[in-house]
RNA sequence: GCCCGAGUGGUGGAAUGGCAGACACGGCGGACUCAAAAUCCGCUGCUCGCAAGGGCGUGAGGGUUCAAAUCCCUCCUCGGGCACCA
C-alpha cells in the first residue's frame, strides 16, 4: 500500500515523486501560507469585517454552511468531514467564479457529553470543551478547509450566548398577532389592550387591573412562557426532553433511558403559532421533497372541525371533539375522552345508569361497558382505576401492547347533536390529551380504532358512506370492518347521496349554522419545551419574584453561568423523583438584589427587590439556532447582527437566478436534523423577521443532506463487534487470529469499531488524496462504504498530475508552450465544460472523472515523448484547485505565479472547441443498435438516412430482411443522435 | 399500516427517453527489470462460437413509445421517516 518500496536503495524512489511524504510538506506549506496571508478572510461591505485588500467585498454573495460540529473528545473518523470537504470545495469553486464567499466553523459546544465528563473527572466542562475545540480546528486545519478564522464561535463562548440569551428575551418579549400574522413587540400587545381592540377579563379596563392579573394576562400571549405541563421527564438523565427527543419506544435520543410524561412547570416556546408558516414556506425552499415532507408530517396539519356534544343532563356541560371526518357524525354512537381530559372528574356519574335505560335494545351491554375496571365499585372507582393503569404504563409497553383497545364506561351519556340519541362516554388511552381536544366522537362505521373499540365494548356500528362495490359490507361485530374510503353518505339524513368532500362542507355549515361546532385545523406540533435542568447550557435571563418571572433588561446581558463545583443533575430510577437543576445549588447566584425599571405589568419599577434567578438552562438547539446570522458579523458587541450586513448576505440569488428567500445559499448537513435542529433554527429565523430584526424569510435556502460513509463491521460468534482494523479476510471468509467473524456494513464510528482516522490516511497518502476521494466515491447525497483499497485510484491521479508536470528525477517543470494539437484542445474544452457544470450541481464524482479523462490523456502524450502543454496544464491546475488544493497552489507556483490561485477565475470553455465537425452516430434497425456511421454535424435528415442504408452491415441486413418479405416502415432520424429503421 | 427514497458488472459508481456499464478499484495479459515494487500499454457484463459473428442483459412481471435503466401500472427486496394524531 505504501507508495514507497520497502526494500531497495532510497535512490530506487525518484526524488520529487509525489508520495505522501512530498503531499505532507506541500499541504503544510501551504496551509501555513493561507493563514499567514489571510487567503479565506472574507470582507463584509459594511461594518467591523469590511477590510478588503483584495476588492472582492462587492462581488455578488455566497454564504456556504457546513452544520456546525460538536467537539467531542474521541476526534474525527474520515466519515465527519465528508460534508465539510464538500462545501470547501463549492466555496472554493464559487470563489474562482467570482463570487464573495463566506464559508466558516464554528462550535455547537453546549451539551451533555462535555457536562458528563465534567461530572466524571471534577473538571470545568469549559477547559475540556476548549480543549476539543482546538484539537477539531487542528484536524479540520489539516484537512485545508477554506474557512474565515475570524468567524467561528463556540456557542459556550459568553460573547456568544450574551446573544443566545438576547434572542431568548426578543421572544419573551413578543407575541402572535393571529390577524396580522406575525409576532409583534409585547408593548404593542399592551397598547391594544388599552385602545380597546382586545377584551380584556371582565371587561376592565387594562390600566384597571391589578398588577397581578396585568402580568399574568400579558405572560400568557408571550411567544416564551412557563406552563405546567406534562413534560418528557427523564429521571435517569435528571432532565425533562423535548418530543423531538424521545424516541418512538419512549427513551431518550442520548442514553436510552426510560421517559415518563409528569405535568411540571417549564418554559415553553409558541412554536405552534407558526405551524402554518413553517409548512407553507417550505415552498420556497430548494431542499430535497423528502426533507420537506418530513417537516409537514411532523407539523402534522389537519382540517376538520370542532364539534360540541351536550352532556345528557347538564345543560352547562359540553364535550368538545375534533374530527376530520365531520361528515360522518351521524354515526357516532360513543364518545371517548382521555383519561386525564379536566371534564372526566365533572362528568363521571357516581352510580351506573339502571336497567331501564338499556329496555329497548334487548340485552343490556353494561357489563361489557365496565369491563374489568368497573366490575367492583361505582364510575369513580372504575375512573381511578383505569388511569392508574394507564399512567403506569410507559410509552414502550403501550407499543408493545400493539392496538389493543382498552377503557372504561364513566356512567354518563352524550347526546350526538344529529341523531339526537343519547350516546356513552367512555375514557380510553387511545385518546391523547396532547392532540386536537382530548377528545373524540367514536365513528366505528368509518374509522379502524374506534371500530376495534365498539368490537371489544359491544357499542353500535352504524355505516353512514356506502361502502365501494369491493368491500366486505357485513356491518355486525366481528364480521366487516371500518370503512374509511370515499362513498356517497348514507343513514345520514340530509346528507344521504352526498360523497365525502361534499358532505363535509355541508356538515359544518349546518353545525355552525346551529351552533354546534365550527371549521377547524389542528396540528401535531406542539410548542417547544426549552427548559434543561443541566448545568452545561445557556443560562435563561429571568428572574422570579413571587409573581412570577421577569425578563432581565438587555443590559444586564449577559447572565453568566456562575462557577460550582458539582455539575451533576440529580439522576435516579425513580420515576416519581423531581428534577432538580445543579444551578439551584449556586444559592449565591440564585438569589439577586435587582434594581429593574419599566413598566409594572412586565413585573418592573418595584425598586431594589431579591428576585430568584431561573435555574434551568436553556437545551443544546438554541445555540445552533442563530449561529448561521453570528458568522456574519461575529466581533459585533452592540448586536447579534448588523442588519445592513446581513441584508447584504440576504441578497443572493437562487441556482435559477430568482431572489432567494433564505439567507444561506447552501447548507449541507446530516438528514438526522430533518426535524429538530431545522424546525427550530426556521421558528426562531422567522421571529426575528417579525421583529425586524433580519430581512430574510428563512435561514436556509438550499438543502443538501450528505449520506453517511459507511464500512465494514464485524461481530464474533457472541455477536459483539470487534475492531475492524484486526480481521483479516482468507478465502471469502473473515478472521480475527483463528476465530471467523461475520461481517456487515454500518454507520463507521466508534460503536460498531469501525472507525478509520484520518490521520492514518494524511500519513499513507496526505489530505488532497482524502479529499478527492471522498468527493470520488459517490454523489454526496448517498452513503457509501469506505473502501481503503480504492484510495489509491486517487492517489495515482495526483501522481499522474504531477508527473505531468514535474520531472520526478530533477524536480524540473515538464512544461512548454508548443502549440497545442486540436484533439487535445477539444478534449481540454469539453473537459472545462463539463467539470464547471458539475461543480454547480455538486457532481464532484464525475467531475473528478473528467479530469481523470483529461489527466489520462496527458499521460499518453508523455508517452510519446511530448512535454505538457502550459495552455493545458494551466486551466487543469484551476480545475483541480478546488478539490485538492494543496497540490494545485504548489502547481500553481510552479508554473511561475506568485501568489494564490484561489481568486484565479474558473477556466471557461471556448464554445468553438465543443463543436465537431462530424459525429458518430448509432444506426438502429428495429430499435436494435447494428452499426456506427460518421455525419456531418448539422447534415438534414435526408443524409442521416442516406449514410445508414449505405453502411455495408445494415444494407445487408436490410436485404436480408427484405427478402425474407418485411419492408420499411418508418426511419427515424434524430439528427446528430441516431438513425432508427423500423421494418415490418 | 401510512409517507419518502433506492435496486445497474466481482466492487464503488456513470448514463433521467436516443450507443447501458463513463471514471475508478479489483482481475487477467504484456512491456520494462536479474527479480520484485513502481511505472506504462492492452483486455475485462453474461453467454454461444476456433473465428467472423450471434443471443441475453439495469430486482420481477406487464404497459406506453420508432426507441425505456430512465415514463406508467402491479409486485418483491432493502434503507429512511411517521405511527392509536381522531
Amino acid at each position: 500500500m505504501n507508495t514507497q518500496a520497502p526494500t531497495g536503495s532510497p535512490t530506487d524512489i525518484p526524488q520529487h515523486r509525489y508520495n505522501a511524504t512530498l503531499a505532507n510538506e506541500i499541504e503544510r506549506r501551504w496551509q501555513d501560507y493561507w493563514d499567514a496571508e489571510r487567503v479565506f478572510w472574507t470582507p463584509n461591505r459594511t461594518g467591523l469585517l469590511a477590510e478588503d485588500p483584495r476588492g472582492v467585498a462587492d462581488r455578488p454573495p455566497v454564504f456556504v454552511l457546513d452544520m456546525f460540529p460538536y467537539p467531542s473528545g474521541v476526534g474525527l473518523h474520515v466519515g465527519h468531514p465528508l460534508g465539510f470537504i464538500a462545501t470547501d470545495v463549492y466555496s472554493r469553486f464559487e470563489r474562482m467564479r467570482g463570487r464573495n464567499v463566506l464559508h466558516a466553523m464554528g462550535y455547537d459546544a453546549f451539551g451533555l457529553p462535555a457536562e458528563q465528563y465534567a461530572v466524571q473527572t471534577g473538571q470545568h466542562p469549559r477547559v475540556t470543551t476548549e480543549q476539543n475545540v482546538a484539537n477539531m480546528r487542528r484536524q479540520m486545519r489539516a484537512l485545508g478547509l477554506a474557512h474565515d478564522p475570524r468567524r467561528g464561535p463556540s456557542t459556550t463562548d459568553v460573547a456568544y450566548y450574551r446573544w443566545t440569551q438576547w434572542i431568548f428575551l426578543q421572544i419573551y418579549n413578543s407575541w402572535y398577532d393571529d390577524i396580522a400574522d406575525r409576532a409583534r413587540p409585547i408593548g404593542e400587545l399592551v397598547d391594544e389592550f388599552r385602545a380597546g381592540r382586545f377584551e380584556t377579563p371582565n371587561d376592565i379596563a387594562f390600566d384597571d387591573l391589578g398588577t397581578t392579573e396585568q402580568r399574568q394576562l400579558i405572560d400568557a400571549y408571550r411567544l416564551a412562557y412557563v406552563a405546567e405541563v406534562p413534560v418528557n421527564w427523564c429521571p435517569g438523565l435528571g432532565t425533562v426532553l423535548a418530543n423531538e427527543e424521545v424516541t418512538p419506544e419512549g427513551r431518550s435520543d442520548r442514553g436510552n433511558f426510560p421517559v415518563y410524561k409528569r405535568p411540571l412547570k417549564q418554559w415553553m416556546l409558541r412554536i405552534t403559532a407558526y405551524s402554518d408558516r413553517l409548512i407553507a414556506d417550505l415552498d420556497q425552499l430548494d431542499w430535497s421533497d423528502s426533507i420537506k415532507n418530513m417537516q409537514r408530517n411532523w407539523i402534522g396539519r389537519s382540517t376538520g372541525a370542532t364539534i360540541s356534544f351536550p352532556v345528557s343532563g347538564r345543560e352547562d356541560l359540553s364535550i368538545d371533539v375534533f374530527t376530520t371526518r365531520p361528515d360522518t357524525v351521524f354515526g357516532a354512537t360513543y364518545m371517548v375522552l382521555a383519561p386525564e381530559h379536566p371534564l372526566v372528574d365533572e362528568i363521571t356519574a357516581n352510580e351506573w345508569p339502571g336497567d331501564d335505560l338499556f329496555n329497548d335494545t334487548g340485552s343490556n351491554p353494561l357489563d361489557m361497558w365496565k369491563g374489568i375496571f368497573g366490575l367492583t365499585g361505582p364510575p369513580p372507582e372504575a375512573v381511578a382505576r383505569y388511569r392508574a393503569f394507564a399512567a403506569e404504563k410507559s410509552d414502550l409497553e403501550r407499543q408493545a401492547e400493539g392496538k389493543e383497545k382498552t377503557g372504561v364506561f364513566i356512567g354518563a351519556f352524550a347526546v350526538n347533536p344529529l341523531t339526537t340519541e343519547p350516546i356513552p362516554v367512555f375514557i380510553a388511552d387511545y385518546v391523547l390529551m396532547g392532540y386536537g381536544t382530548g377528545a373524540i366522537m367514536a365513528v366505528p362505521g368509518q374509522d379502524e380504532r374506534d371500530w376495534e373499540f365498539a368490537e371489544e365494548f359491544g357499542l353500535p356500528i352504524v355505516r353512514t358512506v356506502q361502502p365501494s362495490a369491493d368491500f366486505p359490507i357485513d356491518v355486525s361485530a366481528g364480521g366487516g370492518k371500518a370503512y374509511t374510503g370515499d362513498g356517497p353518505a348514507i343513514n345520514s339524513d340530509f346528507l344521504d347521496g352526498m360523497h365525502v368532500a361534499e358532505a363535509k362542507q355541508t356538515m359544518i355549515a349546518w353545525l355552525e349554522e346551529n351552533g354546534y361546532g365550527a371549521g377547524a385545523i389542528t396540528y401535531k406540533l406542539r410548542d417547544w419545551l426549552f427548559s434543561r435542568q443541566r448545568y452545561w447550557g445557556e443560562p435563561f435571563p429571568i428572574v422570579y419574584d413571587e409573581i412570577g418571572p421577569v425578563g432581565l433588561p438587555e443590559a444586564m446581558l449577559p447572565v453568566e453561568l456562575p462557577a460550582i463545583t458539582d455539575f451533576e443533575p440529580k439522576t435516579s430510577d425513580d420515576p416519581d423523583a423531581m428534577p432538580e437543576p445543579p444551578l439551584a445549588r449556586a444559592t449565591h447566584w440564585v438569589e439577586a438584589e435587582l434594581t429593574l425599571d419599566g413598566p409594572a405589568w412586565a413585573g418592573y419599577g418595584r425598586g431594589p427587590v431579591t428576585y430568584l434567578r431561573e435555574t434551568n438552562t436553556m437545551p443544546q438547539w438554541a445555540g445552533s439556532c442563530w449561529y448561521y446570522l453570528r458568522y456574519l458579523d461575529p466581533t459585533n458587541e452592540d448586536a447579534f447582527c448588523d442588519p445592513a450586513v446581513e441584508r447584504e448576505w440576504g441578497a443572493g440569488v437562487r441556482l435559477d437566478g430568482s431572489p432567494k428567500v433564505g439567507l444561506v445559499d447552501l447548507y449541507v448537513g446530516g438528514v438526522e436534523h430533518a426535524v429538530l435542529h431545522l424546525l427550530y433554527a426556521r421558528f426562531w429565523h422567522k421571529v426575528l423577521y417579525d421583529l425586524g430584526y433580519v430581512s430574510t424569510l428563512e435561514p436556509f435556502q438550499r438543502l443538501v443532506n450528505q449520506g453517511y460513509i459507511l464500512a465494514a463491521a464485524y461481530t464474533d460468534e457472541r455477536g459483539m463487534h470487534v475492531e475492524a482494523a484486526d480481521v483479516e479476510e482468507r478465502g471469502g471468509a473473515y478472521f480475527v487470529g483463528d476465530q471467523p467473524v461475520d461481517r456487515d456494513f454500518g454507520k463507521m464510528g466508534k460503536s460498531l469499531k469501525n472507525a478509520v482516522s484520518p490521520d492514518d490516511i494524511y500519513d499513507e497518502y496526505g489530505a488532497d488524496t482524502l479529499r478527492l476521494y471522498e468527493m470520488f466515491m459517490g454523489p454526496l447525497e448517498t452513503s457509501r462504504p469506505w473502501n481503503t483499497s480504492d484510495i489509491i485510484g486517487v492517489h495515482r491521479f495526483l501522481q499522474r498530475l504531477w508527473r505531468n508536470l514535474v520531472d520526478e528525477e530533477t524536480g524540473a517543470l515538464r512544461v512548454d508552450d508548443a502549440p497545442v494539437d486540436d484533439d487535445t484542445k477539444r478534449l481540454l474544452h469539453r473537459t472545462i465544460a463539463a467539470v464547471g457544470a458539475d461543480m454547480v450541481t455538486m457532481s464532484f464524482n464525475t467531475a473528478i472523472a473528467r479530469l481523470f479523462e483529461l489527466n489520462n490523456h496527458l499521460t499518453q502524450l508523455a508517452q510519446r515523448g511530448r512535454r505538457t502543454p502550459r495552455a493545458v496544464a494551466t486551466p487543469l491546475v484551476l480545475m483541480v484547485a478546488p478539490l485538492a488544493p494543496h497540490i494545485a497552489e504548489e502547481l500553481w507556483s510552479r508554473l511561475g505565479h506568485a501568489a494564490t490561485l484561489a481568486y484565479e477565475s474558473f477556466p471557461e470553455a471556448d464554445p468553438a472547441w465543443l463543436v465537431t465537425e462530424s459525429v458518430e452516430i448509432p444506426v438502429q434497425v428495429n430499435g436494435k443498435v447494428r452499426a456506427k456511421v460518421t455525419v456531418a454535424v448539422g447534415a438534414d435528415e435526408a443524409t442521416h438516412e442516406a449514410a445508414a442504408r449505405a453502411e455495408p452491415k445494415v444494407a445487408a441486413l436490410l436485404a436480408d430482411l427484405e427478402g425474407g418479405g418485411a419492408s420499411v416502415k418508418l426511419v427515424k432520424v434524430v439528427p446528430g443522435r441516431l438513425v432508427n429503421i423500423v421494418l415490418s
